[in-house]
DNA sequence: CCAAAAGTGTTCAGGCTACACCCATGT
DNA sequence: ACATGGGTGTAGCCTGAACACTTTTGG
């Protein structure tokens, strides 16, 4: 039987919210402004306290839901950050999520504890409070190691998209130049997405044919041992 | 400012522990038997409470070198565990750790709430108390994907080890077979392992040569964006 | 007609796979 | 001598990289 009269630390979520604007081929993150000390006026990722009954997945996607009125996305577990002082208020440690969503599917509120709520590019991040510094670099670490051997770039554009746009996704999240033939062929030949008869509309230049991805079939290949990698 | 009066999960860290017995070629688990309720006498990843003056990081190694008086071997945080009713007695949290070790090195000692303290196969482990099986996919899965694209296979091996210990490593956790001849051609490509001019003694047959894996050259190598691959 | 992005094939080099025999050592 | 794993090379296939012009559309 262990005593419950141990000190114990409190338990939060944050959530690194990722998404990607087709207008301005930029990948964004959600940040809210502090409403209260400590940080107050600076940016942090959104994120709030777990409660008793609910499990830490759970608690990040209310907290989600709070945020960004998102259900329903693309989340998992990041990397728990527990160093004894990272919030001068007291022990606070806190299980860092990632998530993916379509930029034009949210309708961005503030929460309670907030100013305001904006996307940032991640090439042009405020300063941030607690250690969010941290919590970024590993979110994009971890979104640059996993986009390559799992196709989770889908997540981040609308159900319908033309192959340009994932492909300047790819060029924006791995920071380099991509082949638009090789990379045509490449990922038409995993079979994944299905060309639809709809088309770009009120494009000056040709307009681009829309595929969807295939979630069905690729569950299925991998229940089979197929691995994705681009 | 946050009140301190919130009731709090409580947090501890659990460590699977790898180790590769080259005797009998077993990947295998370090796993205490239980001495006191819930769960008394079942068998269970050594763990413990996160105090509150250390961190998450500190804690894993204090709990791993308490059970079995290893330092600085490789240890990296998992994935946090908390679905709210893991443990009968109340909610508790924990950071589940991946440690990896070279078991002839191992003296292993059962801690205070052990009855005793035990290497087992990971293809024949005994019923495990909480939800430490869900803790041991998640380590598997992570060491399989984590072997193919970065060099940790050594962290399992003596300092020196042969060819051949690698390769059988690689076929235990990878669950396949892999090409003698291929194999050697495509580790000895990457230039990280230095040849020894030392060989195996008391064996049976031809001695094999031995092998260290060169740290530093991986290290400065990966600075420059070199992806080991196997 | 001009600007802008879409769409399309081939060639070449390097890497991966498959495969079989002789060698050294201890019993 | 024999049993056991150590150590070695080649040929065919496939994959990935490099690369330029024509097509469609809106302005």
């Amino acid at each position: 039987m262990f005593t419950y009269q141990y000190p114990r630390p409190a338990l939060t979520v944050d959530c690194v919210i990722f998404a990607w604007d087709s207008e301005t081929q930029q990948l964004k993150v959600l940040l809210i402004e502090r409403l209260n000390e400590p940080f107050q006026d600076f940016w942090a990722f959104p994120g709030g306290f777990v409660d008793m009954d609910e499990t830490i997945d759970t608690a990040a996607h209310r907290e989600l839901e709070e945020e960004t009125g998102l259900k329903n996305i693309f989340m998992e577990q990041l990397y728990t950050f527990g160093t004894v002082d990272r919030d001068p208020r007291g022990r606070v440690v806190s299980v860092a999520h990632l998530a993916l969503a379509h930029l034009p599917d949210c309708k961005v509120v503030a929460a309670s504890d907030a100013k305001k709520a904006e996307w940032f590019d991640i090439e042009n991040l405020p300063k941030l409070a607690f250690d969010h510094d941290e919590i970024f670099k590993t979110a994009l670490k971890r979104l640059q190691g996993k986009v390559r051997y799992e196709p989770i770039g889908f997540e981040l554009l609308s159900e319908k998209f033309p192959l340009s746009q994932l492909r300047l996704l790819y060029e924006k999240i791995l920071d380099t130049a991509i082949d638009k033939r090789n990379f045509r062929k490449k990922i038409l030949k995993t079979g994944l997405l299905i060309p639809l008869e709809e088309f770009q509309t009120n494009v000056a230049h040709r307009a681009a044919q829309l595929f969807k991805f295939d979630k069905k079939k690729y569950q299925e290949l991998q229940a089979k041992g197929f691995l994705f990698e681009i």
